[in-house]
DNA sequence: CGCTTTAAAATAATCGATAAAACCAGTATT
DNA sequence: AATACTGGTTTTATCGATTATTTTAAAGCG
C-alpha cells in the first residue's frame, strides 16, 4: 500500500513497518510529549489526516493504545487521551515504589559485569548531558530524557520476571505523563545526578537495601516536586 | 453497520456493543478455554468467518489482545495465540506471590463491612458449588471457575491502586492459561475449599501476615500441581 | 544436488464508501 | 422551567475491494 504517503503534518516513519505501527508510535509520542493533551478527543479522521493515513491503521493504533491505558475507548463513542487525575499521583508513586523495590532487588541479585557496564555507561553519559537546553529557564532536553529513561530501565533489566519489568515500564510511562504536565520552573533545585550516582554505586556493589531506599526516595522526591509544581501552576485536570 | 450478522459457528453477543468488542470477548474466551491453542495462527479472515464478521472488527480485537499479551503480533506477518513456556511458570508464580502480597495487604488494611460481606457471599457459594461436573474424572465446572476467579478478585478489590489491581488480574489470566493446559486428573487430591476458607477468615479478621502466607502457599501449591501434571501429561510446549 | 532467481498463490494491510449510532439545536409538551 | 421530541449533522463502526508483502513452488544454473 505504500503509494508514497501524502504525509500530512507530522512525518511518519513508515519504513519497514506497517502504517498502523507507525501511527501507533507517532500517536504515543504525541500523547507523551503534549501534542495531544489529557482528555483530548481523538477523532479517527482528524488523527488520520494529521498523519496522512486512512481510518483503519488509526483505529488499530488506537485500539492498542487503549489496551495499554494511554487512551480511553468507549464503544460507539470513540477514543480520547486518557485523563490524568492529580489525586492518583500519590497512589501511582506508592505502587511504583513497592513494585520497583521488588524488581530492583531481583535485578541486583542477578547482577553481572555486562549489566554493570551498561549501567556505568549510562551514568557517565547522563553526567555529560544537560537536563535543560536553556540555563535561565527549563527547556526539556530530549537526549537527557532518553538517557534517564534508559538508566532506570537498565536498573531493572536483570529482573528475571518479564511481567515485573513490563509492569514497571508501564508505571514509568504513566509517571512520565505527570512530569510532562507539570514540568517547568523550580527544576534543578535538586542535584539529581548525585542521586543517580549514589543509586548506581549501591546497585553495582550489591547493597540492595540502600539501593531500594535511594530509588524510592528519588521517586517520592520527584513526585512531591511535581505535585507542588502542579499546584503552583494551578493545573487541576480532575475536571 | 449491523446488517443483521450472518453469525457463523459461534454466536456473537453483539447486542449493545460493537462487533469489535464482541469479537474481542469471544476470542479472549476461546483462547482461555482452549478453542484456540497456544501458538495457533490467527488468520484474520478465518477468525472473521468463525464469528461471522469482516476483517476490520477482527483486526481491532486482535490489536487489543496483542497489547494485552494474549496474542502475538508481528508486523506484516499477522497474529497468533501467545505461546506458553513451562519454564516461565515458576517465574510467573513468584511474581504473582510478590505482587499479590502487596495488594492483599493494602486491601485488608482498607477492609470494611461491604467488602467482607461480598467475600463471605462468594465463599458460601463456592462451598455449594462442585469443582468438577463428574465424580470419577475431572470435568471443569464453569460456575466454579467463575466464582473462584471472583473470590480471588474480591480479595484484592479494596486495594486502592488500580494499577496493582489490574496487574494482578493480568497475572491471574496468564496463570489460568497454564492451569487450563494441564488441568486433568489428580484434582481434588487437595482440599481447596479449606484453603479458601482459612484465607477468608484471616482476611476479614485483619490477620494480614497470615492471609498473605495462606495466599502464597495456595498459589505455590497450585503451581506445583500444575507443573507436575504437565510433566505427567508430557506437555512441553516450549517447541 | 544445492543454491539463487523467478513466478504464482496466499495472506496482510489499507483505502473509500456506506450504514448506523450518537449528538445537537430548536421546538413542542407537560 | 424542565423534559421530551424531531430532523439534520457529525462521528463511529463496518464492509468490500484494492494494493503490498510474504510465502510457496518452480525453474534455472553452477
Amino acid at each position: 500500500m505504500p503509494r508514497k504517503p501524502a504525509l500530512a503534518n507530522q512525518t511518519l516513519d513508515a519504513s519497514g513497518t506497517t502504517r498502523a505501527s507507525a501511527v501507533y508510535d507517532a500517536l504515543r509520542s504525541d500523547i507523551l510529549h503534549g501534542g495531544f493533551k489529557p482528555d483530548d478527543k481523538l477523532k479517527v479522521d482528524l488523527v488520520g489526516a494529521r498523519y496522512g493515513v486512512g481510518a483503519s491503521p488509526v483505529r488499530e493504533a488506537l485500539n492498542r493504545l487503549s489496551a495499554e491505558g494511554l487512551v480511553t475507548r468507549s464503544d460507539q463513542r470513540g477514543f480520547s487521551v486518557a485523563a490524568l487525575r492529580w489525586d492518583d499521583l500519590a497512589t501511582l508513586t506508592g505502587t511504583r515504589c513497592q513494585v520497583e523495590a521488588i524488581a530492583l532487588g531481583e535485578s541486583i541479585a542477578a547482577r553481572n559485569p555486562a549489566w554493570e557496564d551498561a549501567l556505568a555507561l549510562l551514568v557517565h553519559r547522563l553526567s555529560r548531558t544537560t537536563r535543560s537546553l536553556a540555563v535561565s529557564h527549563y527547556v526539556p532536553n530530549p537526549e537527557w530524557e532518553a538517557l534517564h529513561r534508559q538508566f532506570h530501565g537498565q536498573l531493572l533489566a536483570n529482573c528475571p520476571s518479564r511481567w515485573l519489568r513490563d509492569f514497571c515500564a508501564t508505571l514509568s510511562t504513566e509517571a512520565y505523563r505527570y512530569r510532562q504536565l507539570a514540568a517547568s520552573r523550580n527544576f534543578s533545585s535538586r542535584n539529581e545526578h548525585a542521586e543517580h550516582l549514589a543509586l548506581f554505586h549501591a546497585a553495582i556493589e550489591g547493597r540492595t537495601d540502600d539501593a531500594v531506599q535511594l530509588l524510592t526516595d528519588h521517586y517520592r522526591r520527584t513526585s512531591k516536586s511535581v505535585s507542588e509544581n502542579a499546584e503552583r501552576l494551578q493545573i487541576h485536570p480532575q475536571v
